[in-house]
DNA sequence: TTCCGTGCAAATCTTTTGCACGGTC
DNA sequence: GACCGTGCAAAAGATTTGCACGGAA
């Protein structure tokens, strides 16, 4: 399942780009970025500290306010995202560079957040990108409603 | 500018609404009606705050606590939508029946939000919402980048 | 040796809640 | 008169910050 514990194609060139921008290296970065890595979708500061306290994860424990900080450094040079999905928490995920481009369903009901893929979509955001008064530098979609779980 | 004093025509609906709801009248809330009934945009609760205790906001002071409880509950009846901008704060925005959908661009140095229209968009919405494994309610886009004036 | 990454605890900030009063019905 | 809408203040919850220590370079 999730238990590929070789280092990612991510996760390399995030390690990179922390090294250019100065960065020294450090075991509670090195475990979160090694989980993100391993993610299909986007996990909140909470989930991330309990997956990592547990097995799973990593089995190392890293506080909450490092969670905080290297999410946040990570965010600025472009190696995860903040997706906004109308819960009470900010989540986060990985931004891969080939890897299309992906946004969010969100049950509003059991709160599963999961990634769905439309190239139709893209295409409309890109024609439109064009005729706005901003330049565009990234765009979200989230779509609300109930799950098959909880709308059966 | 926004100096209409007459009651627009979402603030009656809403009021209806309430009171089909079993609602009583309230000042404070009768006072953000009207507030967000004058907005082309969404506005945070602190905002709105604020607004109403101007003089072009109504002029009557109506308390944090109170803004938030009347948000929430017209939220639930659908008479508001939150708006997640990636800003500190949620925003919220009157829902209208007839008009036009529409979604948010977002300035990322100086924080302004403007609204957006664009048909093709809602089309691929529309044909994507199908496709996917959630009963869609709700969709919401967010565009960011740099508004003219940063970006100049 | 220098300075950054990290943990812990306290602070901050937005949003929510408890309680009491005054107005609406 | 009963009960809801509102203000005030305290609480709650997510995120950020200050400070000190240990590890990376």
């Amino acid at each position: 399942m999730t238990a590929d514990t070789s280092t990612g194609a991510w996760t390399e060139r995030a390690e990179a780009t922390l090294a250019a921008a100065g960065h020294r290296r450090g075991g509670a970065r090195r475990a979160l970025l090694e989980l993100l890595d391993r993610q299909e979708c986007a996990l909140t500061a909470q989930e991330i500290e309990d997956a990592l306290r547990s097995r799973g994860g990593g089995g190392r424990v890293v506080s909450r306010a490092s969670v905080y900080r290297i999410l946040d450094e990570l965010e600025r040079l472009r190696l995860v995202q903040r997706v906004e999905t109308g819960q009470a928490m900010v989540r986060y995920e990985r931004v891969c560079e080939r890897k299309e481009h992906h946004h969010h369903l969100v049950c509003d009901e059991c709160g599963v957040v999961m990634p769905f893929f439309d190239v139709g979509l893209e295409r409309a955001i890109e024609t439109l990108s064009e005729r706005v008064p901003l330049a565009v530098s990234e765009h979200e979609i989230v779509l609300h409603g109930s799950c098959r779980d909880c709308a059966a």
